[in-house]
DNA sequence: ATTTTCAGTCAATATAGCTGACCTATATGG
DNA sequence: CCATATAGGTCAGCTATATTGACTGAAAAT
């Protein structure tokens, strides 16, 4: 409130009519809240393991692309070598996750999960899972198309290429090949 | 549009084909890049003002409600108050946020936005706003609504309740009451 | 043989959250 | 009026996630 009236864009411009200051505070709160909630569910179980939202996000990963480098993860994660160490190391100590020493480069080590991070990451999927569809069932799949848009323009440019890789080689249909 | 077309649901099974795992790990994969990018432009500035994520948010729900309560903002935070204290405090010593005591229930402190805060929220707002625009326009207004409908599905009750009260109180159009 | 790269490690620091205990000021209700 | 409940603040201590910088060892590349 407080007078001022922020220069709400004067939306002069044709289509830009959903440009308007008040559109993009929405989609600030509406980023806060969802993602907020998307990974409460998660959270709520890995506390119960005393691990955090970093130990998720390195299951993911790792169960998206089986044998991907620790090179590879930090890039996508964008954190550092040591950030990553520190929930890395013990997912491997505990059974978790697994290592390879790489093929065609011994120094480098492939990461996969283990049986037992393969359940933790389906569990933790599941939660997440049962989320999504609920909020995919009620918007609908146009919506969920729109919605896939525009997370996407969200991201980066290494973001994207990464989501590209990954529609390529895990198309919609299961791990197995396409179809 | 980067090639892939992601399955605009190929009708086949009815309404459920969109709804598959690797849609749905996808889904997992937009929302942790898309966040991040999303808060990546205002954490650069914050960090050079020694903040973080959090007063941000404190500064962008105090915007949004200009004599919001302490107790409410943390209704909508969901953080405890010591946690909102660690940054509201330092954010009010230096000068960016105002304490009023309510009137009606003057044990209340009606928090609003300073001009150094509107300040600092209006720059931290435009750049957060350069990206969503962007991702905006490349979506196209249908993808927005179907965006809108998704994150909104992702909220829980409350935080629902608490988008439907700010689009009725702070309708597209800006900050001013409605036309 | 030197240099670079991949991975791991140690130490120190910062932010952001948490619990529990306790305080003041003000409202509210018997 | 007094007792209790509520709004807000504060202290102390803990955890998780991130950071930087310095350094190591092994293997690849030149």
């Amino acid at each position: 409130m407080r007078a001022a009236e922020p220069a709400s864009p004067p939306a002069a411009g044709l289509q830009h009519l959903f440009l308007r200051e008040e559109e993009l505070r929405l989609a600030q709160d509406l980023l806060f809240f969802g993602y907020r909630d998307f990974t409460a569910g998660p959270d709520a179980i890995l506390a119960e393991l005393g691990m955090g939202r970093a130990h998720h996000r390195v299951l993911h990963f790792v169960g998206r692309r089986p044998g991907i480098t620790v090179g590879e993860l930090l890039g996508i994660l964008g954190i550092t070598k040591q950030s990553l160490n520190r929930v890395l190391t013990p997912l491997i100590e505990q059974g978790y996750i697994l290592q390879a020493q790489g093929r065609s480069d011994r120094r480098q080590r492939l990461l996969s999960l283990a049986p037992p991070g393969t359940a933790l990451e389906r569990r933790l999927f599941e939660r997440q899972r049962d989320t999504v569809v609920a909020a995919y069932r009620e918007a609908g799949p146009t919506a969920v198309d729109g919605f896939r848009r525009v997370m996407r323009g969200l991201m980066n440019r290494e973001a994207r290429a990464w989501m590209d890789r990954i529609e390529e080689t895990a198309p919609p249909g299961g791990p197995a090949r396409r179809a």
